[in-house]
This record gives C-alpha cells, sequence and structure tokens, in this order.
DNA sequence: TTGTGCGATCTTACGTCGTATGATTACCTT
DNA sequence: AAGGTAATCATACGACGTAAGATCGCACAA
C-alpha cells in the first residue's frame, strides 16, 4: 500500500470530480467504480467509505454538474436590465454547462428527487420573475418551462451527432422525395431561400429561438 | 424442451412487446436478456436470433413507443380546423404515450441516432406547418421546439414521483422560509391566491400552458 | 422408412459490474 | 510500546451482456 504521503487522501469531492472527468472523457458508461479506483489510485471498495451507493454517486454527479450552473449563474451580468435579458442569460450559461456534460440532462432527470442545490436556481429564478411582477403561479410555470428547456434541448433529433458523414445515397434520397417530400426539401439545400435546413441543423440558434418564445410568451402572460 | 405447438415461437415483435412491458411494469433497469426470456420461456441467448444485441434492443424499444405516437397521432380529429388545432393535439397525444411509459424519453433520447419512424412524424408536422403559411426554415425549429418539449417535460422537477409523503418537517420549513423567501412562499398554500401552487404541481395543466406558449410564438413568427 | 440438412433454440463459459463481509493497514493517543 | 480508530484493501457472490458451439425438431429426399 502506497503511504498517504506520497498519494492524496480520498474523498468524496474527490471521488465525484474523477467521475465527472471519467463520464465527459469516455461516456456516462465508463462512470464504474472500478475504474473510478483505477483514476484515483485505490481499490473500488474503499470508494464506499465516502459514497454510499452507485445511486448516490450517481445523485452526486448530477449535484456536481448542477452546482456548476449555480456557481456560473450566480452573479448577473453588470449591464443587464430587465428580467427578461436576466433570464436569457441565465438559461443560456445554464446550457452551457450542460453541453459541457452531455451526460448530465440523462443523469439528472433519472433522479428521483432534484439535487437539493436546484432549488438556488428556483429560488434566483422566482425571486427575479416576481420582482418583474410575475405571480407565484407563472414563476412556477416559468420553471417548468425554461428547466425542461435546459435539460431537454442539449440532444439533437436529427443527425448522428457530427454531421461529417453523409448517410444517404441518392436512392435513398430519391425514395425520400417520393413518400416524404416536405422532409426531401427540409434537407435539400437552395430549395427554400436557405441552404438545407436540416443538413446544417445549428442547435444553438434553435435553442435560442425557441427560448425567445418562451420568454416572449412569460411576458405577454405577465400581464 | 417444450415442443413448438404448445409455445408460441419467437419473433422480434413479441420480444419488443415483452420488453415493453417488463419496462412499464418494473421500469428500464428490468429490461434484461434474462428477464426477458424468464417473460417468453425461453433462455436468453434465444433473443440474439432476432436481435443483434441490447443497444439494438433498446432501440426497438424506443421504436416501438414512438410507434405508438404515430398510430396515435395518424388520424386527426374529425372537428379540427386550423394548424394550432391539429398540431396541439398531436403533441397532447404524444405526451399522454409518453406517460403510458415513463422510462421512453430517457431511452430515446439516449440513442446515437433517431429510429427511422420519427420520421414519419416529422413529415405530417411539416406538412401541416407548411401548408398553414410556415416556412420550411420555421417548421424546422418548430420540429425542435415541440419535440424536445415531448420529450423533455415528462419528468417532474420537483417532488418524488407522487406527492403523498411530506418530505418536508417543519423546522425545515421554517429554514427554507428565511434562506428561500420565493420558494417557500411558493411552496405554502394561501399565501398567493391558489393554493401552494408547488405542493399541487398539476404538470399536465403547466404542459399545456407551455405548449401554448410555443404555439402563440410560432403563430406570430409565421407572419 | 431412414437419413439429412437447416432454422431455431439451448448450454456453457468469460469478463465486468455493484457490493456484502471482514481483514488489514497507518497513524494518533497514552 | 500498546491499543484504538479511521481509512483502505482482499475476497467473494450474484447478475449482467454475449461469444462459441452443441443440440433440437421438422421438412423433405431417397
Amino acid at each position: 500500500m502506497i503511504p498517504a504521503t506520497v498519494r492524496q487522501p480520498l474523498s468524496r469531492e474527490r471521488i465525484l470530480v474523477a467521475a465527472v472527468g471519467l463520464a465527459d472523457a469516455y461516456g456516462i458508461s465508463a462512470v464504474t467504480m472500478r475504474r473510478i479506483g483505477e483514476a484515483l489510485d485505490c481499490e473500488a471498495m474503499s470508494l464506499y467509505y465516502y459514497v454510499e451507493s452507485k445511486g448516490a454517486l450517481v445523485a452526486g454527479l448530477a449535484e456536481q454538474v448542477i452546482g456548476e450552473v449555480v456557481a456560473a449563474t450566480a452573479a448577473d451580468p453588470p449591464g443587464a436590465t430587465g428580467w427578461r435579458e436576466l433570464v436569457l442569460g441565465r438559461c443560456l450559461l445554464a446550457r452551457s454547462v450542460m453541453l459541457r456534460h452531455p451526460w448530465a440532462p440523462q443523469v439528472i432527470m433519472s433522479l428521483p428527487e432534484a439535487p437539493t442545490v436546484t432549488y438556488a436556481i428556483y429560488e434566483q429564478l422566482v425571486g427575479t420573475l416576481v420582482d418583474a411582477g410575475f405571480t407565484y403561479e407563472l414563476a412556477h410555470r416559468a420553471i417548468h418551462a425554461l428547466g425542461s428547456m435546459v435539460l431537454g434541448f442539449t440532444q439533437e433529433l436529427f443527425e448522428p451527432a457530427d454531421g461529417s458523414a453523409p448517410t444517404m445515397t441518392v436512392d435513398q434520397m430519391q425514395a425520400m422525395t417520393e413518400t416524404m417530400p416536405h422532409l426531401a426539401a427540409l434537407a435539400t439545400p437552395d430549395i427554400h431561400g436557405t441552404e438545407g435546413s436540416l443538413s446544417t441543423c445549428d442547435t444553438q440558434a434553435e435553442f435560442e429561438f425557441t427560448l425567445g418564445l418562451l420568454l416572449d410568451g412569460l411576458d405577454r402572460a405577465r400581464a
């Protein structure tokens, strides 16, 4: 056994950081007790002194990511004016955190209960909205609407991750033109103004657009 | 070995139906090769004659659920007038399918590529929208917005599934009133018009409200 | 009738996972 | 030096996905 002077002592924090690193680098399925142990140069069973179970560890992962969101959105930008600008900025920051940890939305949504840190985000959001004249009822709905966007919008609906591979042959394209004309039009460049808006799927722009719709709608519902 | 006359022959369809049944009844983690075999009265390895791997089986699960959505939304209601009513109805139907299979959104979002059946839904949606005067660009955005709602809104953000257990003691409530006053107000009945809008979290109403915001926004963007 | 071929199913086995149990270590206190 | 305690490890078990090959049952040819 390597003496403690040579090796950092274990801790819940160090375990969670290592697990996040594994998930970021190799996907959530690589987060394994034995692999975490390997990364921390200890045996898998040693982790159980700091973590109750694999489930608790996964909950810790979610907590870690949501903590990042809290840290990123704690201080509002100096020049921000109005609730819309504030909330928009926070949602974009939250999304950027999720994009850094693509496994996070799935993990968060798989939990039976929201991690405690989450309430800090909600508190801040409700405060901002109520100050801007929202009813509590409407603020509650805003939480749902915005939360499901940040967690649900990360994944692409089309395209296998990156649009590098031309997954469709000419024949398939021809067949598609007949059976699904609208999707074919959507996928074909130069058929409707901009270039094929299906192949060039700018998810960030889609996100901001949809978020804008929601914020506009909430603003109208405020009255 | 039980002769074939006594026992239905295996098939990909039967395997997928059994797997969906397991997932509905016991959660997605109960969907196991051995358990499916048990349900179909065969050995786990026999499934591989019809299913390439566990991953392919999971993709098949997603396909099955999305197929349910297609079936439910194939025929529009007779009295429906206008794209908004049509799309609203389809989204509600899609959501009702997801609520029957709470594991489905996670499974669908975990896939590297959308199942082929999905395109039928998109084709129908884009057709309806383009007919109503949407540009293809805007229709594309509508797909993203509505899709992420149907898949992302199913899970509760608060509350451990059902609100039966009073998870908070009086002390915790007191502490919360000080550190998170807005959430406390949100959770407290009779403090703001309606009764506590956090404890009585009518997710269906939240969903319909948010969906309404999106549809209104899309309608405005149409011009 | 007796092969014979083949599609469908089963048996066995391997490596990996989470984790229960109990031993073992390193270090502090006296 | 002795003993106690917190931290770490070694071993083991059952469940998982699945590779490789054996085995079954039946249709058809001789």
